[in-house]
DNA sequence: TTAAAGCTATTCATATCTGCATGGACTGGA
DNA sequence: TCCAGTCCATGCAGATATGAATAGCTTTAA
């Protein structure tokens, strides 16, 4: 066989690649790790050993030309495969020593896994934890961590799925705030109260509807998209939000706001990509993850 | 996005896909026209890199681990996108200037290309030129060539083919011979000549029943698979042989043997990929060569 | 049994690549 | 207009990878 086609220097194509999708050398090498400076003689070189021109040098900026449009569909093609060979890769790897990247919403990295971490510490200290908290889905075919907390049952028939129990959240505010309100009794009692929202307000209105409220979008003067910044702003009396059970009673600063209303019940789904399913560190953290979190 | 499923060296992949493919360090060298160390040292590298343990040292031998061919179809689908790359640079690539790949049989390489390659260096000196002869069928798919002379339609439909003419083949032999055996004037009297067989002499015979030969496989003790060896053996009088019309016709050591039988007609293919047409320098030589070929 | 050919691993000098520091250029906002 | 932020290009020192040469091993053939 003639390797003629895949002489070429790999790792240029990687640099393209990056620099392409990223929009600039610089952003491209902070995402690869590298220098600026290496990321574009790299690109410089691809361009020279192709004979093709990828990117037209306008001003600061960056613009790829139509070859390099072209071009980029392929090295596209090849940075699946790369990411294929990576995942398989660690999934084959039986070796239980490394790190693992664990993605979940702020409100879980920050009061649910710590302990957990600390136990798999303990047990494991060969393993090292990345936490990415994150309100945003991870990629995780795209391998933007090993394992993810969510709750919602992920689509990707590449992933395999645990749920692993279900968590009722209840409404909490300040005692001071409860008492400006008036102390509400009934549902009807909220219909005035200030809530703090999130990027998907609409959504959590009609959640909060369904379980008997009465609340509009004028009821939720404050967002946030920040699990983290939403129980701060709660904790300190702005207003009425909504935390796992478990979470708002053991803070002392609030108490539940309307405790016969029935919880909303949030799943938690345990994730992980089915090829790393055969690799015995992700394995183990993930039954440990699962058997913790139950 | 994170780009960490792709971090890895690419062009440690490279080293493993052709060593794998190869089956030793030294022809992946070889291959890519590197050292041995290097390619071994990569290789290592990848397998700390990825933590798996791709080739079991069986002596010197190397043999794929499971977890190696597991891996191994990822990464040849990375060579295949490389594939594309390559391919579809070389197409973008407008510049007159650089080598081109003629793959033809031998008898064409050596007859019938020389004059046309003379006449496209004068008129194209910036073009260099490598000539591939070899009687079985490049895989331009692989960019073993980037333009074939063929005698038979390519089936793949990523290539393009335009049919340039059909050529007249004839039965030579020496004078000599041809009156050791009676100067043949019917087909009957070729029934005990001896013939000079290819690699696949059954097809050959065939065809020559087609045409109103009575001859069977007792009538080719020698066989070559090469082109030339095979007008070598003719002109030394060993035997007939079938040879293009315009070629034999040249060759005052020999004659026709029955110029009364009708010529077997090969077709002649001109081949590129359809990626390699968008290429000027690939478009000039491959139209030149459609001009003086018909 | 020996010789030859093939393979991989190691050593060391060299060539190449990378990162750091810096300069110059452009954009957007005050 | 100026300034801060962001970007790409370049020079240079140091880190890294490469190739040539060699040694040691295994297989094959005589």
């Amino acid at each position: 066989m003639d390797w003629r086609s895949i002489k070429f220097d790999w790792n240029r194509a990687r640099a393209f690649l990056v620099t392409a999708e990223e929009g600039s050398l610089s952003a491209a090498a902070r995402a690869l790790g590298m220098t600026q400076p290496t990321l574009g003689r790299q690109v410089t070189a691809l361009e020279q050993e192709l004979d093709v021109v990828l990117f037209e040098r306008i001003g600061q900026r960056l613009a790829l030309t139509p070859s390099g449009l072209e071009l980029l569909e392929h090295v596209q093609a090849m940075g699946e495969a790369a990411t294929h060979v990576s995942l398989t890769a660690s999934g084959q790897s039986q070796n239980i020593e490394g790190s693992i990247c664990i993605t979940a919403s702020e409100i879980h990295a920050a009061y649910l896994l710590p302990p957990i971490i600390d136990k798999l510490r303990r047990a494991e200290p060969g393993i090292d934890i990345e936490l990415i908290a994150s309100n945003s889905a991870s990629d995780l075919g795209r391998r933007e961590a090993d394992i993810a907390v969510r709750s919602f049952r992920p689509t990707q028939p590449e992933l395999i799925a645990k749920k692993i129990k279900e968590v009722p959240a209840r409404l909490y505010a300040t005692t001071h705030y409860l008492k400006k309100i008036g102390f509400p009794k009934t549902a009807e009692d909220l219909n005035e109260a200030d809530f703090i929202g999130f990027d998907k307000t609409d959504m959590l209105v009609k959640g909060y509807n369904e379980l008997g409220l009465n609340l509009t979008l004028k009821n939720f003067p404050i967002q946030t998209e920040s699990h983290l910044v939403h129980w701060e702003l709660v904790k300190q009396g702005l207003g009425i939000g909504i935390v796992p059970e478990d979470i708002g009673d053991a803070e002392p600063l609030v108490q539940q706001a309307l405790p016969t209303l029935a919880p909303i019940v949030f799943p938690i789904w345990l994730t992980a990509h089915r090829e790393l399913k055969t690799s015995r560190r992700v394995r183990l953290v993930f039954d440990l993850l699962a058997d913790e979190l139950s």
